[in-house]
DNA sequence: TTGAAAGCGATACCAT
DNA sequence: ATGGTATCGCTTTCAA
């Protein structure tokens, strides 16, 4: 039953009118006369006619959608963004679509390149570990474009980003002052910008508090028999830390597993912090203690970047770092532990 | 520095060929002479040439992209249906894009039907609740569509579910043999297919167990704190439920954030069941038991069904059902509780 | 095989 | 304001 669909040339025939003035209709840009404007939407409304999308981005070079690139959803936190950019971008008739880009460089310039075939009118981009074929693409194309979360170390994009060294500053400031002396950082990506200003702001952190101190960066590896086994053999060590904080609620889940199946209890023998607030953060024992991201604020503020430049190509970039939110819960404690009520159980 | 980018033209020209030409060399469906596919493909690197999707579908009214249409990506269902998908559909040069639905028909008619604009080779869709206008939609465009999750009622559309009914029943037969009389299904929307089947599933259950046994059904509403209190007054009565089953991840977090504010012990009061495998299901205490749904499997079946209909519109509409396994853990006791190791404990 | 030319469905410019 | 028409970049006959 399906025949083709209706064109503008059959609107413009049905109502007696040039196509250029249905054109005009449906655009509201250019005056058109009452009487011929209620025409034309009769016909519309009778044929059923809808806007070939294709026709009209072919001509106008540009098509009303905006793409949303991240690398996973399985991540709480960009599942978090990609829900908030479909919250806050309903405005003025974008579509709003993802694109997976899978931590995969080639996959991202190949996800991203899709996107500008069909001429998006924005971007909004989480970039990879290695986005500079992808970058370079995108200011080719002069297609508007924010990046998210990961700083790009260029000054060519807007960016929305959250302060991750300070972030992790002040989170290894306080397991210090609770006494940690040695603080891990699980990673998955070791070259990740955020990756790196949160080494950086452990770094920091640590040095502060002397040599007494240490920070080490432990890669997780791709699953979590690998990230136990190198837990298993790191808390044979000497020395073993007393700290760790996950870079995401993936390897936080690693994490806790791994620590239960090593027989490490926590928070008595060490303490564990997370980048990210997944929904169980407070269901689990101990109550997970996170580094909350400002999600809904980094979408709402990257799609105001977007639309401004999506209507100025030209307007100057700028770059917005938002603060996160350190939220303390059982899952860190002193180190020595404290004595607690019981004077029997009184340590050191 | 952007200048319009290369055409197919400019390729033509550069290579001395017809535009038609290039074009084949493009498809590489009608033969073409090895010198002259060289010169093509030479100039074609040289200009840096992609084409131009939006010309490409106008003329072929259809673009090579494959949209996939979930509610959202909070639940971690969902969101592993998509990145399955993502990794299932790297084929044959599809690209996958998602959008998000929200629960509501009128957003799914809208993203749906912005689909549809584009022409897009193919459509996966999770229907919402009300799916009778974007099925309409659906079948009037002549779209290749595979429904997936949630059962239409029609025969248009192929469709890849798993078996709610069966899940749910061997479910509650499991609880009422462990003495659960008193059984609660939580909802979020009564109306959904696979609500009814789950609910159908139950009452089958409960039917099987004679009169000791009822079945409950409890709309958990929009958040954490309506669901709060009606789980509060549903406690306080007379015979209290002994078991709840939540319908996916978020309201099983909400449902033992409940418990624990209520002070309802579970498993030792009641028993937890959730549909869905959260990454958290075996870190809370007590683990977590769920009904897994096969979403790996579900992504495979479903695209390639999808393929099968690109392929030949008019092959028979098929309708697979897969199974769902039943995890159970430490969250399901049976009732009333059974006498531990310590015969002093010993109730009834 | 290859080249020339007719659309695909819309926009936008140019007269009127 | 309105109608007519060139044009966007590509595919697809149709002849040669």
């Amino acid at each position: 039953m399906k025949r083709a669909p209706p064109t503008i040339l059959d609107v413009a025939k049905l109502a007696k009118v040039a196509v250029g003035t249905v054109s005009n209709v449906l655009n509201g840009k250019v005056p058109v006369s009452d009487s011929r404007r209620r025409r034309v939407q009769k016909a519309i409304e009778k044929l059923g006619y809808t806007q070939n999308i294709l026709a009209t981005g072919l001509r106008r070079r540009r098509t009303p959608m905006v793409g949303v690139c991240v690398p996973h959803t399985s991540v709480a936190y960009f599942s978090a963004l990609v829900d908030a950019f479909e919250e806050v971008g309903a405005d003025r008739g974008y579509k709003i679509i993802q694109v997976l880009t899978r931590l995969d460089p080639a996959q991202e310039l190949d996800r991203v390149q899709a996107l500008l075939h069909y001429h998006v009118a924005g971007l909004i981009l989480v970039p990879s570990i290695q986005p500079d074929r992808t970058l370079k693409a995108l200011a080719r194309s002069g297609t508007p474009v924010v990046i998210i979360d990961r700083p790009t170390g260029t000054n060519i994009f807007d960016e929305v980003t959250f302060d991750n060294r300070g972030a992790m500053f002040d989170v290894a400031r306080r397991l210090i002052a609770l006494g940690h002396r040695r603080i891990v950082l699980i990673v998955q990506q070791p070259k990740l910008s955020t990756t790196r200003l949160r080494i950086r702001g452990l770094r920091e952190a640590v040095a502060e508090a002397g040599d007494s101190a240490a920070a080490l960066i432990v890669q997780c590896g791709p699953d979590e028999i690998t990230l136990t086994s190198r837990l298993a053999s790191l808390m044979r060590e000497a020395n073993p830390p007393t700290a760790f904080v996950a870079a995401n609620n993936t390897i936080a889940a690693w994490l806790m597993r791994a620590l239960r199946s090593l027989k490490v209890d926590f928070p008595g023998d060490v303490s564990v912090m997370a980048f990210g607030e997944p929904e169980w953060a407070d269901l689990v024992t101990p109550r997970l203690s996170v580094v909350r991201q400002p999600t809904g604020e980094i979408a709402r503020m990257a799609w105001e970047l977007l639309i401004r430049r999506m209507n100025d190509e030209k307007t100057p970039i700028r770059h917005v770092e938002l603060k996160a939110e350190i939220i303390m819960r059982d899952s860190v404690a002193s180190n020595p532990p404290r004595a607690t009520a019981d004077p029997k159980v009184t340590r050191r």
